[in-house]
RNA sequence: GGGGAUGUAGCUCAAUUGGGAGAGCGUCGGCUUUGCAAGCCGAAGGUUGCGGGUUCGAUUCCCGUCGUCUCCA
């Protein structure tokens, strides 16, 4: 292989493919001693940063001197996601999202000499660089670095320049703005092109020293190269093109998103911008996707839905109104298949992923226009023809309505959109919204990392085999401290943790909770009340409840069997479930997560629809049918590549180690899994599934139990029933029959009892109420104190009145009921449309009563607390229509 | 984690400064039609997310809470 490469590269480095490159780079590396290592993760386990930055994230550990000891230099392609630079994307030659960088890294090993020795050599004899195409920068005062450039490569003075800590120093700027930490010089290799273009195609970071405040740099006792070469930009210039998106593995991409827009791709041209940023976010949708991050509100999930979003508007404002992204994936796919060729795995997932949030994405553009003409409407109302920066970022920041849309459609109404104020509110926004956003230490030692120098490769864990183990105490942690030795505490104090040197403890990991149980001796007994891993590290968390513990002595951890029982009952039942679901939904039912606890079990998965009563108990029985089978669980540990060959389940975007734990049961089920099982799948016991709801889109939830806890639920819901059943002196099978009879008889007498209600209810007939009604200026007036039992009796009564009097009455009745009082007014069509209004009528009778009241002209109502004053509420509501019927004009 | 929006019938949404909870689609029944599509008539379907408060009266106002959408970190 390494041959092989190297015949191509004689033949012609000029026009080396991507692929080629990287692995002339990774074995050119390896030449040097260097150990390759795959690429890490694209969302690693590491809490200080959403998606994998830059080669030597998967090293930190490493760098603090903390990490695995049996190899000290290392090379790797890292497939890396950034936004910082979001904007620029399509726009430059070199910008991307998603980008692959090579490295080559030395932990303490070697340094600055030949670090720079090697760079040379494998851009100008591998490679075959014209050395006059490269230029080099150093950091100001580095001249060991300026040295070795000169005298030692023969790069002419004039030819290497010393720049300042913003652009050659890592992290930019450290010395004087820190963080504190590992820090250090760089120096930059710049390869000149055609034209006066230069790239910048090489970084060597030499990590040497340590900052503990503003310009206070300490040398670090072991000195680290981190080196990064951005593999496509290397590419482009090798292959003599002028960006990235004219290299191999651009262009089918770029041709692709081209044809889907059906225009010929323009490099210059309007729509080049919109192809090229279709073309990198539909490479960092895929790779991420793979992973398992999914669209959302959140977290790496925000970061792709707005590198989507981006996408499908660039396709929007084209003119597309449907999915398109979707459709670049399987060319992403392909062009990256030498590489990565696991991607062809999630293939269809991945495009059934960005085709919902495409679909989501456009149905919100289209609710959105209901938003864009009401500001348009206000706009013009205004008598404006901008619409305002602070409206414009209102749609942007409520209904997500991207600004480009805003301005599109309002020049379609003859307007345009303030866009300074526009960044200024969003200026505006980020100020408000800006939580603390300190800049994190890039290396942080916690309490744990000193233990490491000593147990190196973490605590044994037992607790496949056993519950129970005599063990040592290595450190205990006190609130984030590692210290000697811990008294007696008390139920409010926080729990502390305990690290052994072996354990049967299960720390939460795989979804599994962790156990609890007693750590004791003579001296001491602590209480687990939750069992963590941090790094190799097992924390038994809990509290002291007698005597003291001293670091290095000797203990019985003794779990909580009948709950670990539980766990391992629950945890085997999840396997056989998620075999289940691949049978009865299709193999694209695939594990999205989970949670095992006690007898209980939690399993997200991949599936787009609700699954549905029927295939829900068709599931449920088929994993009853195979514990029934009671098919022995047996497992191994195996290199990876060996568990893949055989076919075994592994999620996605997880990161493994180079052997794996391999469960197997009967002849169905083969996952990779760490947890803790039982050692025949008929233990389970009953599996009983009592839940199945969306947890975000395209994924569902199943809850179900097992053994005792699915006993006891199905015992619950049969008291539940029995006690139905004798409060309706029926046997349990006869309840929904009984149940429906008496809710018809229930909706039979509540239809009788208002008949009832109507036919005796008014005291007055609304006929004698009209008989004395007294005339005046066209309008009958008719005010009364009438028995009523509720407000709608009144509000019935009046407009029985206005139907029978047809035109020109005025109306209002006023009842006691529960010692309040209810007044309503109603008027004729007539009566209102010559200037009288139910509403202003009642507003000035309804406080004689301790009220208030309003409402419509032609019906209003009000109430009061003052039943005594009914009769001076009479008097009143007569005056004052007598005065305004007076005031009418004909 | 923070800002904004939103939650009303199975679905999509109304309800004018706080004053009778509605429409369209869907469902069911009847009529019309050779049948279908459609049409006409009618009916069922609501603790207005949940819990407090203000008020004579709250879908509407205030506070809290839960869910969803959205922007930012």
């Amino acid at each position: 292989m390494n041959s092989r490469i190297s015949l191509r590269i004689d033949r012609s480095a000029a026009n080396m493919k991507t692929d080629e490159l990287r692995e002339a780079y990774l074995d050119f590396f390896v030449s040097k001693g260097c150990v390759r290592k795959p690429s890490d993760v694209l969302v690693p386990d590491d809490p200080t940063v959403l998606f994998t930055p830059a080669g030597m994230n998967q090293f930190k550990r490493e760098f603090l001197g903390l990490g695995d000891p049996s190899f000290t230099r290392a090379t790797t392609c890292q497939k890396c996601l950034r936004t910082g630079d979001i904007e620029n994307v399509g726009r430059t030659a070199f910008h991307e999202t998603l980008f692959e960088m090579l490295g080559n890294f030395s932990f303490g090993d070697y340094f600055k000499r030949e670090a720079i020795h090697w760079a040379w050599e494998f851009l100008v004899k591998v490679l075959r660089i014209d050395p006059a195409r490269l230029s080099i920068t150093v950091y100001l005062d580095d001249d060991e670095a300026f040295d070795i450039w000169e005298k030692e490569i023969g790069v002419p003075r004039d030819r290497i320049s010393r720049l300042g800590e913003d652009d050659n120093f890592w992290p930019a700027g450290a010395p004087t703005h820190g963080p504190n930490g590992v820090c250090g010089p760089c120096s930059e290799i710049f390869y000149h092109g055609a034209g006066s273009r230069e790239v910048e195609i090489w970084n060597l970071v030499f990590t040497q020293f340590n900052r503990t405040g503003v310009n206070a740099l300490e040398p670090l006792p072991k000195k680290n190269i981190d080196t990064g070469m951005g593999l496509e930009r290397a590419a482009a210039c090798l292959q003599g093109v002028s960006t990235v998106f004219d290299t191999d593995i651009f262009r089918p991409i770029v041709a692709a998103a081209a044809e889907l827009l059906g225009v010929v791709y323009d490099p210059s041209g309007g729509d080049g911008v919109r192809i090229r940023r279709m073309s990198d976010h539909s490479r960092a949708l895929t790779f991420a996707i793979h992973e398992n991050v999914r669209p959302g509100p959140q977290k790496q999930g925000y970061v792709i839905r707005r590198l989507l979003r981006r996408g499908v508007l660039d396709a929007y404002m084209t003119g597309r109104r449907e999915p398109i992204l979707a459709d670049l994936v399987p060319v992403v796919v392909d062009v990256m298949k030498n590489p990565y060729p696991e991607l062809a795995e999630t293939c269809r997932h991945v495009q059934n992923v960005v085709r919902d949030e495409e679909e989501r994405f456009l149905a919100n553009l289209e609710n959105s226009l209901k938003y864009l003409n009401d500001t348009f409407k206000r706009t013009k109302a205004a008598g404006s023809a901008v619409v305002a920066g602070r409206d414009a970022f209102d749609l942007h920041s409520t209904y997500g309505i991207p600004v480009e849309i805003t301005a599109s459609l309002a020049a379609e109404n003859d307007l345009s959109v303030d866009m300074s104020g526009f960044d200024a509110a969003m200026k505006d926004f980020a100020e408000l919204t800006r939580g603390t956003t300190e800049a994190a230490a890039v290396f942080t030692a916690g309490p744990l990392d000193a233990l490491k120098r000593d147990y190196h490769s973490g605590n044994a864990f037992l607790g496949y085999e056993t519950t129970a183990a005599d063990a040592a105490v290595i450190a205990v942690v006190s609130q984030d401290r590692l210290v000697d030795r811990a008294g007696t505490m008390k139920e409010t104090d926080p729990p502390i943790a305990l690290v052994l040197d072996q354990t049967p403890f299960y720390g939460e990991s795989g979804g599994q909770v962790g156990d609890t149980g007693i750590i004791e001796n003579d001296s001491f007994l602590f209480r687990v009340i939750d069992t963590q891993k941090e790094n190799v590290f097992t924390l038994h968390i809990g509290r002291i409840e007698r005597g003291e513990i001293t670091v290095g002595g000797s203990v019985r951890a003794a779990v909580d069997t009948e709950r670990r029982e539980a766990i391992r009952r629950a945890h085997s039942a999840t396997h056989v479930l998620h075999h289940a679901l691949q049978t009865h939904l299709g193999k694209h039912a695939r594990q999205a997560g989970s949670k095992v606890e006690p007898d209980r079990l939690r399993f997200d998965f991949a599936n787009s629809e609700a699954v549905g009563k029927d295939r829900l108990r068709a599931i449920e029985q088929t994993v009853n049918e195979l514990v029934l089978r009671a098919d022995a669980v047996s497992w191994s540990i195996m290199p990876i590549e060996r568990a893949r060959e055989l076919g075994a389940t592994a999620l996605f975007g997880e990161k493994y180690p180079e052997r794996v734990r391999v469960v197997r049961m009967g002849d169905y089920s083969l996952e990779l899994c760490g947890g803790t099982h039982l050692d025949n799948v008929g233990k389970a016991g009953l599996f009983k599934i009592v839940g199945e709801e969306s947890v975000s889109a395209g994924t569902r939830r199943i809850t179900a139990l097992t053994g005792r806890a699915a006993l006891d639920h199905v015992r619950q819901e049969e008291e539940t029933l029995a006690a139905a059943a004798s409060a309706l002196r029926v046997s349990p099978a006869q309840i929904p029959v009984r149940v429906q009879a008496l809710l018809d008889e229930i909706k039979s007498l509540k239809k009788q009892a208002s008949k009832v209600k109507a036919e005796t209810a008014p005291k007055v007939s609304t006929d004698d109420l009209l008989a004395r009604a007294e005339k005046k200026n066209g309008v009958s007036i008719v005010v009364a104190a009438v028995e009523a039992t509720s407000p709608d009796d009144l509000r019935q009564m009046v407009d029985v009145l206005r139907r029978k009097a047809g035109s020109g009455l005025a109306a209002l009745l006023i009842s006691a009921v529960d010692g309040k009082v209810h007044l309503v007014a109603g008027m004729t069509a007539d009566v209102t449309d010559r200037g009288l209004h139910a509403g202003l009528w009642l507003k000035e009778v309804a406080p004689i009563v301790g009220g208030g009241g309003g409402g419509r002209p032609d019906m209003a109502q009000a109430g009061g607390k003052d039943p005594a004053r009914i009769a001076d509420a009479v008097r009143k509501a007569i005056e004052s229509i007598d005065a305004k019927v007076g005031d009418l004009k004909k």
